[in-house]
DNA sequence: TTATGTGCAAATTGTTTGCTATTTT
DNA sequence: AAAATAGCAAACAATTTGCACATAA
């Protein structure tokens, strides 16, 4: 059995070795940024981030976090989450969906399908958890952008 | 068979009676962005929408139609897709796994799945979509938020 | 008539960027 | 030593809000 000192090491490790393959720098600021997001289990803002992060490097800013977040997320060691681009999008929904979007031209998709519509938490949320809407999202690259000319 | 004219009457027509249910006015402006909504497929952000809604009415402003919108969404005219709150939210994404947004709280908890995990878009979408993660979002009320005392 | 909603301007908040000094490699 | 990066300030972008006039009910 590992403790959870192996663990964390393990992890950091790998933080390590993904900053060689990608010849980014193991700088203090983002090796904290990184512990923090392997600590934290409520996937924290950049505000959240910086007020923990400010606890062991006193004169780290917004935009420092802001910065390596963007960093280590194309190195795939941070992912983004429930957020396209930088302005809130709508639809009428009317019927229900899901959605593919698009990593590249951040497009967003509608998927129908009874199949998925018919996906339900099961045993995988505890009952407390009052679910009222189950939806799936695609990600990847729409066929606009698959191809060669990058004129999406 | 029905036309498109008796569709969009019918959804205009779900307009006003949410609206009366709802209490609200029914004003040009919301009209015009809801009948946008209506006609968008590509899921408009706020500057999308002021600038197709200004054709109709060439004085409303970017600000009313942000009022707008969120007043459609409590009414349930609108849907917000894929935002959480008006930030960025992160994790370091190790292993897979889904989410449980709180519609109330803005909470994110994660949801780890085998079954889940083997959904795929199969059919459901084109094969010129190359998909690259499957995510189930669940949106609904956490036990916090649902227990009488509101302090979540 | 009256409460609600719009337009305008200004304030807030979230995020990015240019520059210089600093630091990792 | 050289190239990448952090911190600072300032720019930029997205969204919200206070207020006076306009308008749907």
């Amino acid at each position: 059995m590992k403790t959870e000192q192996e663990k964390l090491d393990r992890q950091l490790e790998h933080f390590r070795t993904r900053c060689a393959e990608t010849g980014l720098r193991v700088t203090p600021q983002r090796l904290e940024v990184y512990r923090e997001l392997l600590r934290a289990a409520d996937h924290p803002s950049v505000d959240m981030l910086h007020r923990r992060v400010r606890r062991r490097l006193p004169t780290i800013t917004p935009d420092t976090i802001y910065r390596t977040l963007n960093t280590l997320e194309k190195a795939g060691l941070a992912v983004r989450v429930s957020a396209v681009g930088n302005s809130a999008r709508f639809e009428a929904g009317l019927v229900r969906h899901h959605h593919f979007v698009c990593r590249a031209c951040g497009g967003i998709y509608d998927v129908y399908s009874k199949r998925l519509d018919r996906i339900h938490a099961g045993k995988d949320l505890p009952a407390e958890y009052r679910v009222d809407t189950v939806q799936v999202e695609f990600r990847g690259i729409c066929p606009s952008c698959a191809e060669p000319h990058p004129e999406c």
